[in-house]
DNA sequence: CATCAGTATTCTTTTAAAAACATACTGAAA
DNA sequence: TTTCAGTATGTTTTTAAAAGAATACTGATG
């Protein structure tokens, strides 16, 4: 291993907490199109995930964030929907920042060691 | 989120190539256990995977890598066996090198941003 | 007070991954 | 030339996860 092929490092983080993983690039993801769509169903849609696991995965960051990440418009106009709180917001900013910082980090190393 | 709960980062990493993930640390485990025991078969048993699918890891390390990681020997007194080569012995000690670098340095990071 | 689109929830079906099972093959040594 | 433990490989079964289907609930608005 080591001259000719080409290999490089792939990081993957997540934040964690005490039941277990709590947030990673997936639950991210759907925070972000949850704040472009407005709602869990269309937010699903885009990423061609069923609502169902989207839901689920809106529901278990609520009750396990501090604070809920997303909050829900039931009925009404439109039949409600979803958007993020400062909270959610604030999720997204950090994770990304502490992701950019590991991963700048992971290349710099790994030019180091010339693998 | 962010001031009594307890969150941690976790970082998962691993060496991609062409083809897609190559090296990550359930293959370094594997062969770690062959190093210790000597056979495909009994570092499967040691950590309670079937025979086939290490066998199978192996095989895919062997094919992708530059140069076989493992040394299979067949037949003869005991029925063979499998041993690391020098390459092998190189992948665990840089993996394990590259991921202290970076597991060191995500645990800083969060500390900064006192996560 | 009927409509409507999205949320909420249960139940069933599909799918893919892992495990389990089965069976040859290998070759040094007794 | 039989034995033996490990390698090699195909087939079947289990299992868990994802997907899909079906149904009720919500409440602003016309």
């Amino acid at each position: 291993m080591g001259d000719n092929k080409k290999y490089s490092i792939e990081v993957r983080l997540w934040i964690e907490e005490a039941e277990g993983p709590f947030l990673g690039i997936g639950k991210i993801w759907l925070l972000e199109n949850i704040r472009k769509t407005g709602s869990i169903t269309n937010a699903a849609k885009e990423m061609k995930m069923a609502y169902r696991q989207a839901w689920q995965l809106v529901e278990e960051m609520n009750q396990r964030a501090e604070s809920p990440l997303v909050e829900k418009l039931l009925g009404g106009k439109g039949g409600g929907g979803a958007r993020l709180t400062e909270a959610g917001e604030t999720a997204i900013t950090v994770f990304y920042e502490i992701e950019r910082r590991i991963k700048d980090f992971a290349q710099k190393e790994v030019q180091n060691l010339k693998f």
